[in-house]
DNA sequence: TATGTATCGACAACGGTTCG
DNA sequence: CGAACCGTTGTCGATACATA
């Protein structure tokens, strides 16, 4: 059984995930699948490895020391990994698709990293989610970072990281605030169709919020424009009777909130939330190249 | 009682092996 | 070589079960 290692990588991730149903979202696999393997290895060690409980799984006294072999494996497995992508002679570039939150203010993060293991150059090409996923089908690229999953046969869906909504505006605002607060602001949004305004407005409406009755100054077409125009607005209170304010991907203002050149605000009773996702086809997950880099963003290390 | 989650059973796709 | 077979691993739909 230690010899396949791909069980323990699920005993893993159900473990990290204290969940069955949100590992095989992070595998790409049908629950179903996840109980198989968990039931493979207590069947095979004939002991029971995890409690399944209310508020997520727990482990029994062997699945600690299962965990611990697993992890002992898990290290020997990745420095492994990175020896063999030695052997691979293959010069060329590795394409990454990605939307715009992710190429511009994720990736770069996580880029130098990837380079390093894969030993060739990684390009990136950036565009909405829907031209990312017929890029990957037309295989134009070899794997996809996305905000919403546009289902397909042959591509395998995997959760990547959560991404976090932020209420922020170049004047500062208080901690926390109400609903109706958000209407005494002004308003810089994306546009219409957008993910990013999709999510937010779906969002708020289910709290009882009605985005149409807002006070919008502008709408701008993209992350990047929507924070310098906040940056660029008038301030609150001297220069304009109301802060102005938006909503975007705590990865785009995170610095700008760190140096104080924007301020956060949390409004209570709200979590804007998002799943990213990365996409591969089907018939390339045997690929070294993007099993490697798979693995590499699914470890979810240098996000920032 | 509605919802989320684990499990079961039937079945399909795929890869490897055997054998003519 | 290719057809038949077999084991593995996955999906889907139904169901059981616990919890808010």
């Amino acid at each position: 059984m230690l010899k396949d290692f791909a069980k323990l990588e699920t005993f893993l991730i159900v473990v990290r995930e204290r969940s069955f149903s949100k590992a095989s979202a992070k595998l790409g696999i049908s629950q179903p699948a996840v109980t198989q393997q968990i039931k493979y290895i207590e069947e095979y060690l004939d002991t029971k490895i995890i409690e399944r409980k209310k508020n997520g799984v727990k482990l029994t006294k062997d699945g600690e020391k299962l965990l611990t072999i697993a992890l002992r494996l898990e290290r020997a497995i990745v420095t492994a990994e990175k020896e063999t992508m030695k052997i691979i002679k293959k010069d060329f570039s590795f394409n990454i698709g990605a939307s715009f939150t992710i190429g511009n203010y994720i990736l770069p993060n996580c880029l130098g990293n990837i380079k390093e293991m894969i030993k060739n150059d990684v390009f990136v090409k950036i565009d909405s989610s829907d031209n990312i996923i017929e890029a990957l089908i037309e295989k134009k690229i070899d794997l996809a970072l996305i905000e919403s999953p546009i289902f397909k046969d042959n591509i395998v869906y995997r959760e990547w990281v959560e991404d976090e909504f932020v209420l922020f505006s170049n004047s500062p605002l208080p901690k926390t605030v109400k609903k109706e607060d958000l209407l005494t602001f002004s308003w810089i949004c994306r546009e219409w169709g957008s993910n990013t305004r999709r999510i937010i407005n779906e969002t708020l409406d289910d709290v009882g919020i009605d985005c149409t009755t807002f006070d919008i100054k502008g709408v701008v077409s993209s992350s990047t424009g929507v924070k310098h125009t906040v940056l660029k607005s008038p301030k609150f209170p001297e220069e304009s009777p109301k802060p102005t304010v938006a909503i975007l991907s705590k990865y785009v203002v995170q610095d700008d909130l760190v140096n104080n050149s924007l301020h956060e605000s949390k409004i209570r009773g709200c979590k804007l939330k998002r799943k990213l996702y990365l996409a591969y086809l089907k018939d390339r997950k045997n690929d070294a190249f993007v099993d490697t880099v798979s693995s590499c963003l699914m470890c979810n290390k240098n996000l920032g």
